[in-house]
Formats: C-alpha cells, structure tokens, sequence
DNA sequence: CATGAATGAGGTTTCATTCAT
DNA sequence: TATGAATGAAACCTCATTCAT
C-alpha cells in the first residue's frame, strides 16, 4: 500500500484523481466568484464533471474546500504578481497593473469572502501561511522599487497595497462594468501616487 | 379617519405594529452586514425579539424585507449626508466626511450585497427610487462645490462618488479596521483632489 | 410571550405539540425494538405522523431523541414495578412479574441497546437520574421483602436484579417466542429462589 | 493439480489470498461486537489491513460477509466445545465452563444479531447447516451427561441451552463486566441445577 | 394581531457498490 | 490480484413558508 501524504493542495495524488480535484477546486472558484460561498455543493460538483461523492472524498466539508479555494485564488494572485514582473520591470507600472488585475479579476474580492469563514477554523492557517508569505514578499519588492524610483508614495506599504488589492466597488447593473472598474482603480493609484517630482 | 394604505416604509401602522416592524427593519440590516444577506429569517425574528409569524405578516417573503432593509439603507446614507452639510459648509470636505462614513458604516457595501437579489425583482424600483434620486441630489451638490472650490479633480463626477461609495476591503482580522478603513479611504480622496492649485 | 422552560419530557407544551411529541417517542420506542437503533428518522416520523420537521424541532438530533426513549422506556418500567405491587403484595411474586414483564416487553433491552450511544453524550445523566433512581427504590422494595419472606436468595441484591432485567436471548425464527422466553426467566428465577426452606 | 472450489470458508484459497480473507472475516467478527452488525465495510477493510475491493472481491455483498462471519462464530463456539470437553470430563462442569465462555465472548449474542439480517437470505442455510448440527451434538453430548449424572435438571434439554448460550444482559459503564457477567450466568447455572440430590 | 408549531423541499453528508489503475 | 477512486442512492438536517391557536 502506498501511503497517501496529500497535502490540502492536490501533489501526490493518482493523475485521475489529482485532475478530479482541481476540476473541482477551479468550478468552486468560479461559483463562489459568481454565485457566493454558499453555492450548493451540488452544482460544484457538476460544474466540475464529478459526482457529489467524489468532491467529498476529497473535501469532507464545506471549510476543506473553501481552504482549498483559498489557495487557489492566492496562487492565482501570486502568479499575476509573477507574471507583471515579467512583463513590466517597472516597480510603479508592475504595481499598477498588478492592482487592475487583482480587482478585475476579484481575487481579492474571493479572499475576503473567503477568509471571515475561515477564521473559525483552526487548521485554516498552516497551509496558506507559506503562499501568503510569497505575496507579500513579491507586493514588497514591487513597492521597494516604485518607492526608489520615486513614483510611489513614502507613506503606504505592502501592508496597504495588501489592502487595496482586496478592494471592491458595487458598479450597478445599468453600468458597464469594466471600465467602472478601471476607473476606481485608477483613482486610488493617483492617491498612492507620489505627487512630488523625484529629483 | 385614518386611511392605510401601508407603504413598503412603515408609515400609517398602528404604534406597536410600527415598532416591530421597525425591529424586524434593524435587526435584518444589522445581521445583513454581519453574516450576510441568506442570514435565516428565523434569526432575524429572534434579534428584533419578533415570532417569525409576525415577520411573515410584514414581509411575505425574502426579498420584500431585503427592499424594506435598502430602503432604509438608503435612508441612513441619506441622513449621513444631511448631517454633513449641516456640519461642514465646504464642499470637499462634505464630500470627505460623508465617504468617510458610508465606507465605515459599509451601508455602501450593504447595497452592493443587496441590489443583485433585487434587479430579478421587478418591484424593485419604484419605491426606492424617490430616495436613490435624492441621494443623487445631495452627491451633486457636494461634488459641483468642490469642484467649483477647486479642491475636486474636474473629471471626476457624481456617478465616480456612487461608485466609490460602495467601496469595500477586506481587513484581516489581526488588524484593526477602523485605521485601516480610514487609511483606504484617505488614499482615495487623495486621488480624488485636484493636485492642481486653484488660482 | 410565554417562557417555555421544556424539560426534555414533553411536560409544558402547547396541547397539540405535546400530542406529536408523545406519537412521536412512542414511535421511536416501538422502531428502536424492532429494526434497530439505527432506523432512519424519515421513518420514524411517518409512523408518529408527522413531518421530518417537526421530529427535528422537538429533538434537534438523534440522540436527543434517543434520550427521550431511554427516559420513556425507564418509565414503562417503573410504571410496571408500580402495577406489580398493586397487584401482589408477595414481594417474591411482584419480583417474578416483573421481570417476566421486563423482559417479555424487552425493555431492558431497550436500554442495552440504548446507554452504549448516549454514554459518549455528557448530557445523558441528569434528567435521567430521577427516574432512574426511582425504579432503582422499587426494586429495592422487593427484593428486601422477598429477602425477609425467605423466597429470595440472601447473596442477591438490587444490583442483580437490575441486571437481570435486561436479559436478552436470541429465540430462533421456527421457535414459539413467547414460550421460550417465559421458560428462560423461569430459569433465572429459580436461580435466585432461596432453596433453604425458612423457618 | 489444485482444485479450487471456493466454498464459502476459505478453503483453497492461495495462501496470501487466504490470509486477507480470514484477517477479513476476523475484523468484521470483532466490529460486529464492539460496533453493531451495521459497521461500514470501509472500516472493516481497514481494520482488515484490506482494500475495500479486495474486500468486496471476497464477499461481493454485505451479506455473504456476514454469513462468514456466522459461520465463524459458531465454528468458534464449537471450538469452545471441544476445548471444554478435553479440559473435563465431568458433563455438569463442561457445560458449565462451555456456557460460561460462549456468555463471556458474547458468541451467542453475536448469532443473535446476525440471523435476523440472514433470515431473509435463502442461501443462509446450506453451509451453516453442517456446523449447527455439530455444535448441537455437542451440547447433546454435554446434557445427556449431565442429567445422567443428576446434576442437570431432567426437564431441560439442549433447545434451552441453544437459548442460554445466547444470553446477554446489560453491564452499565460504572460496573465492572467480567464479574458481573459471570455472576448472572452462576445464577442462571443454578437454576438448571437438580436440586433433588441424586440417589 | 402575535405567536410558535408543522411542513416538506432542498442542501449536506455517508456509505455500499462499481470500476479504472 | 489488490487497490483505492468514483459514483449515486439514501440518510441527515436546515430553513422558508404556511397555519392553527
């Protein structure tokens, strides 16, 4: 028998099984996204092509798979964050379009669905604690420079920056949203702007 | 002879009928913003120290109570928004206070929560619209001040105010809120101000 | 509103209520002897007639309701030791019907199958301690009665008694129940019967 | 040339698969005393050391597994026989250990669970019948003796030992089992006793 | 009118059973 | 052959809604 190590994100699982169990957290992230944390599991389930008894074996409640959801969305940020330094080696243009991605694509707006349910759960930190430390790290490097470059305040932080990425706007539904959106968070980083000219 | 003709806000309701229902009004906001908007209707009874029954007489079903709470949401801002004027003449700084404490009072954010269950709702509007229109009244004058004072950037305008009423972020529980809150805001205003000196 | 104080028998509650209530221990009571302790509750409630609801707002879970059999099933006891003694003022003779009555009901059983779930349940004891008691000065009643009349072996006490009144024996499918177990505890009872003559 | 007739014991089974089937039919015997005939196989596979499928490979159903389980049970109470036998020759002491210890493993409750679940099954007959009538040889064997010597009662035969093998009674958690066990089958041996002294 | 009891639809969870690896 | 993953039926339990008191 081979022993089953399973850490809360899915490496050593059977290729089956491991492709099952991100089909389901990638539907869960959707859903909660679309339709609230308290979408039925049911419709998880489905989305993901998988039957009910099978999202279960792998998430034996509901707070397992919200864990799991959790770090899903922080991998995602985390990879924007990757992927903005790539293209961008800017500080303060990494940092901007870092911010726009993270709103539009609500992945802050996820955590702070996310982390209130979570917070009653004991074994929630352990896990997330590693990942969240690699955001940080990476939102510090991308304030560090806007900040040597002159282009970011010297009075916000990553701890704010941290803020500001979990930010959400109600745009009503007569609106078009997209450009709502891009508009507010072009407001807040004209206030994270450092208005005095470097030099 | 008095007529009844039962508005959706509870005028022209026998004194103690009135103040249940007042309860069940309160009480619902208050658990909206706590635990969200599917808080059990049974919950609600019992904070507003009601029998579900007579939250049934009231409010037939979920979304009339959920259009009774906007309503008074609505209500407050607008009382917020009095309040400032009656306090602070200037304009921008109006605008200030007046963002100040929707986003801490998170009523903005109440709406946001509120308003996709309603747009299914063809009743939705007609009630709310007197006072949403009213709300819109107020922003303007506070914006067209400002901006004539100088101290708003000129290309920003009422429907940006709406919007960022409702703004929201996730504070994580080991940091305090409320200097997190007003930080969030302040660096919103900032971008807001019109860096370029009047005169 | 009127303070429902409910202790865990039904005493206190709205006549109707108190009617389900009772159809529905009743119920369990006569399914827990013949399909198990583990007989789904959807059964149960359609013998009590009654909703699943209902069942679940009386005993908000499963061994809530065990509990209520327990003291139920302790009742038909007790309320057998009384009718005993009012029909035979014998000690010896009540002792012997009431264990023949115990067992044919298989109500000692009842509680064998019974204490295992609730002993994990810390809130087993209280309300059951009364009546326990109860039945425990019953038999104590008879057996030293039975003691003093020479019919009853010295070397037993009430403790013996306790546990012989949860006899249980398998009688095959082809054979007479009825016959079988009377013959059993006629057995036992002639294990306890005093063989020294008196006097 | 090996023949494998796979009867419904595990004889000609190779010698690896022969031990899972027996460490199988082991767990469930001692699951089915400590948790009810109800256990989930999944415990039992795992209690086993076994795959479920390895489990359901050997029983394809619940039932098969329990007619095992019944056929090992009695083979055990016979092994007790035997065992009783060789120990002492004596026929009134042999049934009085043999009874003893068929109480104390709980083998005679254990049938008592098991058969009404295989009443239903009409393969239940045919592999148990052997046994039964062995073990019914026996106890022929022990009373005959006994009331031969004028210890046993002449008016009780094998059928009421077939019953008394099966008792079981209720040791509540605050008393000790063994000797209460012991003491309530003493008393129950005293009541077969011929009390008329032989001669 | 106010209350809280009754109801059952629907979501949650377990587990017997099948099947791919 | 042994394994454990996948499945869905059936049990559990909650809660919106109706209704008798």
């Amino acid at each position: 028998m081979i022993v089953n190590t399973a850490p809360s994100h899915g490496a050593g699982l059977r290729a089956d099984a491991r492709r099952n169990r991100d089909q389901i957290v990638a539907a869960a992230l959707d859903l909660f996204l679309d339709r609230g944390i308290d979408v039925p599991l049911d419709e998880i389930a489905t989305v993901a092509r998988v039957g009910i008894g099978t999202l279960y074996r792998r998430f034996p409640d509901r707070n397992t798979l919200i864990r799991a959801v959790a770090y899903e969305g922080l991998h995602r940020i985390v990879d924007i964050a990757h992927a903005v330094w790539r293209e961008e080696p800017d500080g303060w243009q990494a940092l901007c379009r870092f911010l726009h991605r993270c709103v539009e694509m609500r992945l802050g707006a996820l955590q702070s669905a996310i982390e209130p349910r979570l917070h009653d759960d004991v074994r929630a930190a352990p896990e997330l604690r590693t990942i969240r430390q690699e955001l940080i790290d990476l939102i510090d490097r991308m304030t560090t420079l806007a900040k040597a470059d002159g282009a970011l305040r010297l009075d916000v932080g990553t701890d704010e920056v941290g803020l500001l990425m979990t930010l959400q706007i109600y745009v009503p539904p007569d609106t078009p949203k997209e450009p709502a959106v891009r508009r507010v968070v072009d407001i807040m980083l004209d206030g994270l702007r450092n208005s005095v000219p470097s030099g």
